[in-house]
DNA sequence: GTAGGGTTAG
């Protein structure tokens, strides 16, 4: 008897001692026998308990003690926050408060990281209020727990209405990690007091309260650097985050990993990639740039800096991948335009084995609507679905944004409706698609909407509004919203603004307009500003101001390709074959050629790609075979060959030839007669439709009674009956 | 008690 009680004695005394399950078990069946099972010695055995991750036998044990001690809530409330059970965490704490125990200052770092994953700022604040007149904000790790509670609650965004905190409650929960999930209750306690609706702070909210309190814990280690220099990263105070990181340097704190991983995303968004690499520098000497975090944040500065072959060398350097370090390239291929690459490297990660999360979607969709690949859109579709992303705000705006790129308005805005809330980027995607297939006027009334929601349209909003105006002919809307940038909105308009204007004019007919416009610009036009006015000038046949244009394109951009196939085809319709040859001849010293034209269409899980001209495609003969009579059909309705576009100095007979050649055409003739007869053909091309296709196509669509819709490089044309939805303005 | 990747844009 005397012995064993002896051992209790010493494993008390050491209770790190106690290792496994069973001798903690041990030790608590011992208590029993001696009948020596006090508040006291309960309590030390659910800590005990507790440090062993053993929840469930630590609360059998708590469940009978009448008043329990401090020392057991702690233990309990530890626990819970550990196994990511953040709610009864909170409603322990509140149960201890209840039963008037003083809590100390090793529980507060374990109730705010719950207040922090729960999102209950009101909760977090009373804690605060709590420790304060407990005089323990000095505490270190309670100092650091809470600097971390107002960065991830309030400290988001660089300009943020407190009406707006709540507004993105949910995606800030997906933010916080997938142990939310693991809850039972994710419903945050929302106290949204009605005066704190609808305020604009310059000043992220958040971080002045993280300064207050790093200010006041008056020994700082380095996760209290570390935690205070990610919120001003990610709250946009960069020159702060990185005085504080000089700052480190003066004292005997060293930057780590979780430093390093903070400061490079704003070397990413500085497109500094000298300091990047000194980051990567001084990663390498400290021996972590095998790290992940750092890993995926070197990837990511790389792919901003557009040196995705950096980007490459890091991720094949790397120990381990994670997700996230996948996605990084990922998302870094489509920063740089190499969609197909993107994809392959989806694929990869899949086959993997590694699960893509929200965000790996929300890259990869994208590039399905760079690429108008509808059918592998709605692969990844059918997966976000059935990995539960579909409620996702970021996810479902990229949807929006492939269906209506891919050509399918409507399920983009099946998609749009359906989604329970509505932010700038979703509606500013729906109304693109809505501009992109010409429904000016449903693009315009959706803009209005959206403001009458009362979200505020952004830059890119009214590129999408501007946009939708050009394509329907909206002049005097237009000009409407473009002054409301600066005087309502205090946006200022950049390049894309202007060139949404100039393009409306220009496309109005209002071309000496529009050519004042671009003149008077409070931006340096670009080469493509200019252009886009240069095929207005040859669609509405000014070739006078078009000489006027081009000079001015070459100025800039001497080797524009586009100006100088243009100009070509307007000395060509004019019948100026020496201004044409001239210019030819100029294009051959400079070396440059004439970028290909080339129209896809997918069919049954492959795409099939036509080059202008080419007859070397193995279906040629039949679709010659097939074109022939519907030719002869569109003679007979009245179709004339407009042979003005032509470059080509050949007869007309020839002319006539070459379009029946072009690729968009090719295309079409391909899909019709490898589908059922009613199916919808969907044909991209890489550049602007031709005029005569146009008018071909519009037979076309009459003779086969087939819907065919055609994406070239500036918008959709929905072809059916015999007329396109552009109506012939475009 | 701390860190990394995401949606809309001629």
């Amino acid at each position: 008897m005397s012995s064993s009680k002896t051992l209790i004695r010493t494993l008390i005394q050491n209770p790190t001692r106690i290792k496994s399950k069973s001798q903690a078990k041990q030790l608590h069946a011992q208590f029993i026998r001696t009948q020596s099972l006090s508040h006291t010695s309960a309590s030390i055995v659910i800590s005990i308990y507790t440090n062993l991750k053993l929840l469930h036998e630590a609360l059998l044990l708590f469940k009978t003690l009448e008043s329990p001690p401090v020392l057991a809530w702690k233990s309990v409330i530890r626990c819970f926050t550990d196994q990511s059970l953040f709610s009864r965490a909170l409603a322990s704490f509140v149960e201890m408060r209840a039963s008037g125990r003083c809590p100390d200052h090793n529980v507060f770092p374990s109730v705010l990281k719950s207040c922090t994953m729960m999102m209950d700022l009101r909760l977090g604040e009373s804690v605060h209020g709590c420790i304060v007149r407990l005089g323990m904000d000095c505490d270190l790790y309670t100092g650091n727990a809470l600097m971390n509670m107002y960065a991830k609650l309030l400290g988001m965004g660089s300009k943020i209405s407190v009406g707006k905190v709540f507004d993105e409650m949910p995606q800030r929960m997906s933010r916080l990690g997938s142990c939310c999930v693991a809850t039972e209750s994710v419903e945050p306690v929302m106290n949204c007091d009605e005066d704190l609706e609808a305020e604009t702070c310059t000043m992220p909210l958040g971080i002045d309260s993280v300064r207050k309190v790093f200010e006041v814990i008056p020994r700082k280690d380095v996760v209290s650097y570390n935690t205070i220099i990610a919120g001003y990263a990610q709250s946009g105070m960069y020159e702060d985050a990185l005085r504080l990181v000089r700052e480190m340097g003066t004292t005997d704190i060293k930057p780590d990993a979780f430093t390093l991983s903070s400061v490079l995303p704003i070397f990413s968004e500085y497109v500094d990639v000298i300091k990047g690499k000194e980051i990567h520098g001084y990663a390498i000497r400290k021996g972590i740039d095998a790290d992940v975090y750092i890993g995926s944040s070197l990837v990511d500065m790389y792919a901003k800096s557009a040196r995705i072959e950096d980007s490459e060398r890091v991720f094949s350097h790397l120990a381990r991948r994670d997700s996230i370090s996948w996605n990084s390239l990922v998302a870094g291929y489509v920063q740089n335009g190499r969609y197909n690459e993107a994809l392959r490297l989806f694929r990869q990660m899949v086959t993997t084995k590694v699960r893509p999360g929200p965000v790996a979607f929300s890259s990869v969709i994208p590039a399905c609507a760079h690429l108008a690949t509808l059918r592998l859109g709605k692969q990844l579709h059918g997966y976000v679905l059935r990995g539960g992303f579909g409620s996702n705000i970021f996810i479902s705006s990229s949807l929006v944004d492939m269906y209506s790129k891919c050509g399918n308005i409507n399920a983009a805005r099946k998609i749009f409706d359906r989604m329970n809330v509505h932010d700038e980027v979703s509606w500013t995607a729906i109304i693109m698609g809505y501009a992109l297939h010409g429904h000016g006027h449903e693009a315009v009334s959706l803009f209005e909407e959206m403001k009458e929601q009362g979200v505020k349209p952004n830059k890119v909003a009214f590129v999408a509004v501007l946009t939708a105006c050009s394509h329907v002919g909206l002049v005097d809307e237009a000009w409407g919203y473009f002054n409301s940038m600066t005087k309502v909105y205090g946006l200022n308009q950049e390049l894309e603004h202007y060139a949404a204007v100039a393009d409306l004019l220009g496309r109005a007919g209002k071309l000496e307009e529009a050519y004042d416009f671009i003149s008077k610009m409070r931006v340096e036009p670009t080469g493509s500003v200019w252009s886009t006015l240069l095929s207005s000038c040859s669609v509405h046949k000014n070739l006078e101001l078009a000489e006027k244009v081009s000079e001015k394109i070459f100025s800039i951009d001497s080797e524009n390709m586009g100006a100088y196939v243009l100009m070509c085809n307007m000395y060509a319709s004019n019948g100026r074959w020496k201004e044409m040859a001239k210019l030819r001849l100029k294009m051959r010293k400079k070396g440059l050629r004439k970028k290909p034209a080339c129209s896809w269409i997918e069919l049954k899980n492959k795409t099939h790609g036509f080059v202008s001209g080419d007859r070397s495609h193995p279906n040629m003969d039949r679709i010659n075979e097939f074109l022939k009579p519907v030719m002869e059909q569109m003679e007979k309705e009245g179709y004339v060959a407009d042979t003005s576009g032509v470059l080509h100095d050949v007869d007309e007979e020839h002319k006539r030839e070459l379009l029946f050649g072009h690729s968009e055409r090719l295309a079409v003739a391909f899909g019709i007669i490898n589908t059922e007869p009613g199916t919808t053909i969907r044909v991209t091309k890489n550049i602007r439709i031709c005029r005569d296709c146009h008018v071909a196509i519009k037979f076309i669509s009459k003779i086969t009674e087939r819907e065919i819709i055609v994406r070239d490089n500036s918008r959709f044309h929905h072809f059916n009956r015999g007329s396109c939805s552009c109506l012939d303005y475009w």
